[in-house]
DNA sequence: GTGTAAACTTGACACTGTGTCCATAGCGGT
DNA sequence: ACCGCTATGGACACAGTGTCAAGTTTACAC
């Protein structure tokens, strides 16, 4: 009953989601209910403005991909520092599927105040894992000693930004698995104690 | 001769920088043109856009706080890991002067050819500041193992990114100080070999 | 069938900000 | 007196967001 025909909204979110992630230029209003076979207008009934269905759609793939399930080896890592390895991974690994969102909704950062919250809201929860993650490490006494938890965590979550993945993808023409494993092997340096 | 009456270019680039370091909200071509005392159309005269007047904003900056003279510490350290934190804290010093226009730039990345030119045109001379460093550590032998100069040099142009340094001091609370503090450690254990 | 409510369409419009065009004015130099 | 430069004021094109109003389709109820 409730999927029969694909729901109009699941149809917008997917269609905003391909054209952020594989479009040339922006993706406007317009170009997401084109893409979503209803007029402009339909989209106002289901989004109030773009910050929002853009943080819908973020929420969107976090469903379909499964982010839960991808923290999973984070969440049930047995060390402290296997914890901040997995959490890297994974965090690392799902950056790149919500790269093209998480442009769009960050350039409007600056015009939007909208935009700002949401955002700021999504990456709160990053904060929470990275927080977890040094909780565990300091836990089994690895964290770098002259670092408390909350900068810790500041800095685990400022490495762990999408604009550091995309300067280093970027500019600097990096692959994903120079990425990971550059971002992992940062991580530990600046977190974990020196010690073995 | 020269400078008898304040130049209007001059007299535009300092209204510029003005309200883009202190404004609230954005600093529109209109507002800018005002603040300088000028109509809209005469900022056309010395700017043909937006992007060109940002980025002349970045360099009157550079000149007026003399970025040279602030690099010569960076220069003239005697070993390599003198050199990264003289460099470190040089540029980190100098973020917070430049990051209105920096924000502002940044922002039209995503609608403006022009804009990402421009911007990817600077932050390519502060790479060159990291590969220079990254050389004198290179030269005395204190290189992270495992790192190459290439990859060692992204990675510091990384960390010291504008959007790092946003980050930092805005949504994380951190003071100048204490970014300097943690960058320096940061890109000591990022690229400094763990010998002592 | 008739009625009604929801989802949708078409078309027009207000608003903001950038960039262009043009007619004109003031002013210094020759 | 004339030229050239710099500037002004006003109008305008254009893009993109968001709003509004009138009408259509569909489905469901009675």
């Amino acid at each position: 009953m409730s999927s029969e025909k694909t729901d109009t909204r699941t149809r917008i979110l997917d269609a905003a989601w391909g054209l952020l992630e594989s479009r040339d230029g922006p993706a406007r209003m317009a170009d997401i209910a084109r893409a979503a076979g209803i007029s402009r207008q339909a989209l106002y009934m289901h989004f109030p403005n773009r910050a929002d269905l853009l943080i819908a759609t973020t929420r969107h793939i976090d469903a379909v991909k499964d982010i839960d399930a991808r923290l999973v080896p984070s969440r049930t890592a047995e060390t402290g520092r296997a914890r901040l390895d997995a959490f890297v991974e994974a965090w690392g690994a799902y950056i790149p599927e919500i790269q093209g969102v998480a442009r769009a909704l960050m350039a409007m950062q600056e015009a939007d105040a909208e935009a700002r919250r949401a955002w700021a809201d999504r990456m709160a929860a990053v904060r929470e894992g990275c927080a977890a993650a040094v909780d565990a490490l300091a836990r089994d006494g690895d964290l770098a000693p002259g670092l408390s938890p909350e900068a810790a965590t500041d800095l685990l979550w400022t490495l762990l930004s999408v604009p550091n993945w995309a300067h280093l993808t970027g500019p600097c023409g990096w692959s994903q698995a120079d990425y990971r494993h550059a971002m992992t092997r940062l991580a530990r340096a600046a977190l974990v104690a020196p010690d073995g």
